[in-house]
DNA sequence: TCAAGACATCGACAAATGTCAATGTCAGTG
DNA sequence: CACTGACATTGACATTTGTCGATGTCTTGA
């Protein structure tokens, strides 16, 4: 595996290597429609509203999550497939 | 998402998101047998030998590798099906 | 028994990370 | 316009992480 190739996957795994990043991710996955805004995933983490907008961004730049600001809220969905190529860089199968 | 099952399920991922350690998987996986010892991932990865041996000693305590030692040399090998765990995780499909 | 080699462990260090409080930005409302 | 509420950004801090050099442990061979 290429060095450029090793730190493009690391980047993406530390990504979710988070135990509250996790959370939000499954939070934002089971919820109705997939999409979560920043006060849904605050409360059941126990997190700082900063913190939470920290780590969402984290998950956005690593191509794991997109926002879509609608009005005064911030909805967060997951990127189709993004979960599933991470996967398949550990299973070998694509 | 419990939050111990995130914590643990973040340690595993954190032990792999590292582009080294990446590596070191993936030299491990291609090599004879599919085993090497420390030697052979020192010098294609530009490595000191104790940082190496620190790394696959945090794939180890994750579960990812497991190191026996026959003779001098210590062979590390990858853990059956640890990987394909992880994939499941993002998948959602066990 | 001694020396050499392979690996582990320790101590130290700079850099990155997770968290929070404070502040900034912007849309909606009166 | 002024105000409120939802986020984002900044600055600060303690903790964790990746790396190296030095040292320790253990096996093999002379």
């Amino acid at each position: 595996m290429s060095e450029d190739t090793a730190s493009s996957l690391a980047a993406q795994f530390k990504a979710i290597a988070d135990p509250n990043r996790l959370r939000m991710v499954s939070i934002i996955s089971a919820s109705e429609n997939a999409e979560a805004c920043v006060c849904d995933i605050t409360e059941p983490l126990n997190l700082g509203q900063s913190t939470v907008s920290h780590h969402l961004k984290i998950l956005v730049d690593a191509g794991v999550l997109t926002r879509e600001k609608r009005g005064v809220w911030a909805y967060y969905s997951l990127v189709p497939g993004a979960l599933d190529s991470l996967a398949g860089a550990l299973t070998g199968r694509p």
